[in-house]
DNA sequence: ATTTTATGATGATATTAATCATCATATAAA
DNA sequence: TTTATATGATGATTAATATCATCATAAAAT
């Protein structure tokens, strides 16, 4: 397969980061990176490894989890095409602290990091964007931790749904890739919690979920649970 | 009083920052940005207001946190002399998402935003250097959730209490600056919790506690309930 | 096709910490 | 100083959800 980071659909491109770069910088990313591709459920970066790549997702969709004590595991995000994964750990430290695993068949390039960071240094404006960027991930990650630790469950789970049809899908039905487990992750909780909350609303006539499919029947309900928290 | 960016004791010079400045760059920063003092519990920064200048630390000790519903906050961090506060907002926002108040008497210095913009533009290094310093922001916060989601009360007071001990005062024994509320939303939970927690660490004698005077006594059993959750 | 294993569902119980209520003490204001 | 207000402390009660246990169903392996 060509290396897509300079003209296919899914190229970097499609990252507004794109226009930021000259013809020389993509060529030059072009040259240091390489296209991996990856079955859904495998495991694209372990949590601890060293970061000596950055990733850029082509197509497919990964999750990004921290793996914490006794098994516990919290899923900080889902990352589609044309977003950069592992920037923060790759320019904050020296390894990766979480893991990203493929949720679907999934193509990604691996970008070399000292090239990256010869890259920006160079072109300051590439450099500003990349803050922009990174100070974004920031402001969502206080935003989940306000929404994780002062939510109750069902005002998380209407964030979840909410943040399917509206993030990734853009439609009121969607079927998720993600176990009952995973959604549990998500919302930190456990997976019989996430059953429950799931039975009930289906049960209220907020949503219909038939396996991992669901329609959503009251947008405005999700829309207060949430609020309310 | 002189403005102390370029030649202080408490100036930029002790952010690492400093060294990836040019004489040209400090002395536009200087002309660029005015020093403001501020007396305990004055507040420097209100959530949700325009993101204008960036805050500089020049002396004292500021705590930075988000006003969420019903009246509760959420203490994200406390900051010390050295330290750029807000970029992420300021480079991922128009807005402030935290509100900033002085735990002390503190100076700070009020940078335009644009002139600090403007230099990183055409100083890569700079701006690679405040990539790892926002990235480091970020993998903190993504700790502080993990934390607060998954360590219970115990857990959660032993991490203020080493964080008190060993990032800010350095020493076994240490007087805070926060109120049992404050402390309560440092820890994510309510003063009654926060106070009951911290008799029952008294009643067992792993600190000494009179008024906002801590002792450690058994740092073992601190790191343990830290480490344990 | 049959067994094995993973995932989903539901009830009963336990547990942590929030909430509510009251009082004590300290700090600030009159 | 006296009064008013903010902060700290402690007990009783409630509420949310985690944990434990069991079973059903689906997917994968043999």
């Amino acid at each position: 397969m060509e290396n897509p980071l300079i003209n296919n659909t899914m190229s970097i491109s499609s990252n507004p980061l794109y226009q930021f770069f000259s013809d020389d910088e993509l060529n030059l990313l072009n040259i240091n990176s390489n296209l991996v591709e990856y079955a859904q459920r495998d495991t694209i970066i372990k949590q601890n490894s060293r970061t000596s790549h950055i990733i850029f997702v082509n197509s497919g969709l990964v999750k990004i989890s921290k793996e914490m004590r006794k098994g516990k595991n919290l899923m900080l995000n889902i990352e589609g095409p044309g977003r950069f994964i592992g920037s923060s750990s790759v320019f904050g430290s020296d390894f990766f602290n979480y893991s990203v695993t493929a949720l679907e068949p999934t193509v990604v390039s691996f970008i070399d990091t000292k090239i990256f960071k010869e890259i920006i240094e160079k072109n300051g404006v590439l450099g500003l964007e990349l803050i922009a960027q990174i100070s974004r991930t920031n402001i969502n990650m206080i935003d989940k931790l306000s929404s994780l630790l002062y939510k109750q469950l069902p005002g998380r789970v209407a964030d979840i749904i909410i943040y399917f049809s509206e993030t990734i899908y853009h439609s009121e039905t969607f079927t998720f890739p993600l176990t009952r487990q995973e959604l549990a992750e998500l919302a930190g909780t456990t997976k019989e919690s996430i059953i429950r909350t799931l039975s009930e609303f289906k049960h209220d006539k907020i949503i219909d979920i038939e396996r991992n499919t669901i329609t959503i029947l009251s947008s405005k309900i999700i829309q207060t649970l949430s609020r309310l928290g």
